[in-house]
DNA sequence: TTGTAAGCGTTATCAA
DNA sequence: TTGATAACGCTTACAA
């Protein structure tokens, strides 16, 4: 099966009259205007809609499109009609496969009603999210999403000047209550409560008889929502009578960072703890995974569970019991909500998307 | 697409004298000079190179842009320009690591020459391709990236366009010889040898002592990239000897088809396989896992070889034996080659990067 | 149904 | 060192 379309005779750009221009001789609505014997905002118009130019005069324009495989100039056209249709968004990164469903999210729902998904990543640093904001906003997109309600300062300043200018703006993968002081603007936010999930993690545990408990939190230190979800995991726990631990994983590759951290879960004692929540599946997975090497029996010794149910969870043994995410969700919802505002006028309000713990093997009650 | 409601113009944090205007009320270059007291252009040289206004102008430019918070307006800077920094590429996916990884490659290596990186995902759909490479050409970029060296027609066509208007197109992710026939373009590859690598994996299990060899191809239909280095896996097994079946891992979770696959290597019989090679890690994790749940002993009865070398592989015990790749170096050295395009003028060239394979337990011989 | 003129916000060019 | 003026390629507004 060897290429099976042989590249038809590409005529060409057919390079029409004008020479000696500022521009690169690329195909402008100019050069297709004169190849069908009309002018540029005919070409416009039946590019815009063929239906309003009349039939003859549309096939004249059809054919010369053609001819020429012109394709519209996007700067110019954004320029000259002052309205966007670019979407800009910003999340930590889209390695991760919790992040890229969500532009996948986005961008499914985007697309279908022409708009122009721009994406940056930050690297779950505030600072680069301030400096790739400012970049995305030379583009004076129609709307932006950012990942959660933590920000530089430079980078409220420039929400809060883009939510004045009635650029819709959405914070996804959250959904806190307001909070006291310090706020001059309040945005939209999709997502859900992190510490709900915390408390709902611990909770959990408990419930399986565990009273030592342990949360070993991300390694990247900017993550705050792991950071809030281990707080309110440990507040749920000691409220609800039990003792905790909270470690942070080391940096580097996840799996290894959660094999580390299992030796320091697993030593014995009578003070160790019976169960640990994680910041994220691949660290307990890399425990889970070290515990067994060790021989050490999930959950009977240590019951583990994970954050974000990525797909390797439920294939190891014990099935690692997570919490599963409306990853792709939180996209689709976030561009059903900014259309509603772009085209329709409503202002997008915020939501709570649901979230479950699945309970799996590796946290089964005695 | 039609759009009723235009957003409501709302003024800028610091709207100057000028009122009515088209545009969005937002702050200009314009808006920047009258508070600095010069003329637009100016302040457009300040933000070129401070040092090529005088100093004191510069002080007061630089005053007017604090106060005014202004963001430059790339579609009316790119289009006045005619020149653009952007990098358009295309890329099967981005929620796979593997080519997230290049994706950050690029992004790296031309962000920081300050070059802008536009992606769009093609789900591996080459019709999807065509019409993402046509939307992205709507940027008009200064070069183009897209995977592989198969296209649909229209697609080809469109390279070829961009090409013949002196605009790099690198194609990563292959790098194979000439093709007979039908071509009439010749692009410049970044990657590696997929022939190759299919033959060292079956060369690799050869070693180990197995000749009855399973190549378990991709549920992807167009991931001929993964077809090829069955192909090439299933001659040099001929060619040494060896049986060969190919199978295809049915569509889904890439661990359920591996361990479904198992399913059709395990069974007992004389002409069953000793070992397989599979189109990437996820299927090969899943095969993995499996055969430990069945008690399937590996390497001893069947051995088992990934590509791609996820994260996850060295974890499993046996640890998987796979092809590590240049996923962020393809990406990276596309960046470099391009920067040498477009600022130096140097014709990109083609670049067969360097891969292993790492040799672990999955497949160590008896 | 089609065309003319003006303008979007910036940069290139040439003049002062 | 700074400014005036004309592009860049398209769309809006209005006229025919």
């Amino acid at each position: 099966m060897s290429d099976p379309n042989p590249p038809p005779a590409a005529a060409g750009p057919v390079p029409p009259s004008r020479q000696a221009r500022r521009g690169h001789g690329r195909i402008t609505l100019q050069d297709v205007a004169e190849v069908a014997g009309v002018t540029s905002i005919t070409v416009s118009r039946y590019l815009r809609d063929p239906a309003v130019v009349a039939a003859d005069t549309a096939a004249r324009v059809r054919d010369a499109l053609a001819q020429t495989g012109y394709v519209p100039n996007k700067q110019a056209g954004l320029l000259a009609s002052g309205r966007s249709n670019i979407v800009a968004a910003l999340l930590p990164n889209l390695s991760n496969s919790i992040f890229a469903e969500t532009a996948q999210g986005l961008s499914d729902g985007l697309q279908a009603a022409g708009f122009e998904l721009l994406i940056a990543s930050t690297g779950y640093s505030l600072e680069r999210e301030e400096h790739q904001l400012r970049a995305l906003l030379g583009w004076h997109p129609a709307a932006l999403v950012v990942t959660g309600r933590r920000h530089a300062g430079g980078a409220l300043q420039l929400l809060a000047a883009a939510q004045a200018a009635a650029m819709p703006v959405i914070e996804i993968w959250d959904h806190a209550g307001a909070e006291r002081g310090q706020r001059r603007y309040r945005h939209t936010q999709i997502g859900f409560n992190h510490h709900e999930v915390g408390r709902a993690m611990a909770a959990h545990l408990m419930q399986a008889g565990h009273r030592r408990l342990a949360y070993v939190d991300s390694g990247v230190a900017e993550d705050y929502r792991a950071h809030e979800r281990g707080l309110a995991f440990a507040d749920a726990a000691r409220a609800g009578g039990a003792q905790v631990t909270v470690l942070t994983a080391p940096a580097g590759d996840a799996f290894d960072a959660g094999r580390q951290v299992l030796g320091e879960l697993a030593p014995g004692g009578a003070r160790r703890p019976t169960a640990a929540a994680f910041a994220n599946d691949h660290l307990a997975c890399g425990a889970l995974l070290e515990a067994a090497r060790r021989g050490l029996p999930v959950p009977a010794q240590l019951a583990l569970l994970g954050f974000g149910d990525f797909s390797i969870s439920r294939q190891l043994s014990p099935a690692l019991s997570s919490v599963q995410l409306p990853r792709y969700e939180i996209g689709r919802e976030t561009a059903r909500s900014l259309l509603d505002a772009l085209r329709l006028g409503k202002p997008a309000v915020s939501v709570a998307l649901p979230w479950t713990l699945a309970a799996r093997a590796s946290t089964a009650p005695a």
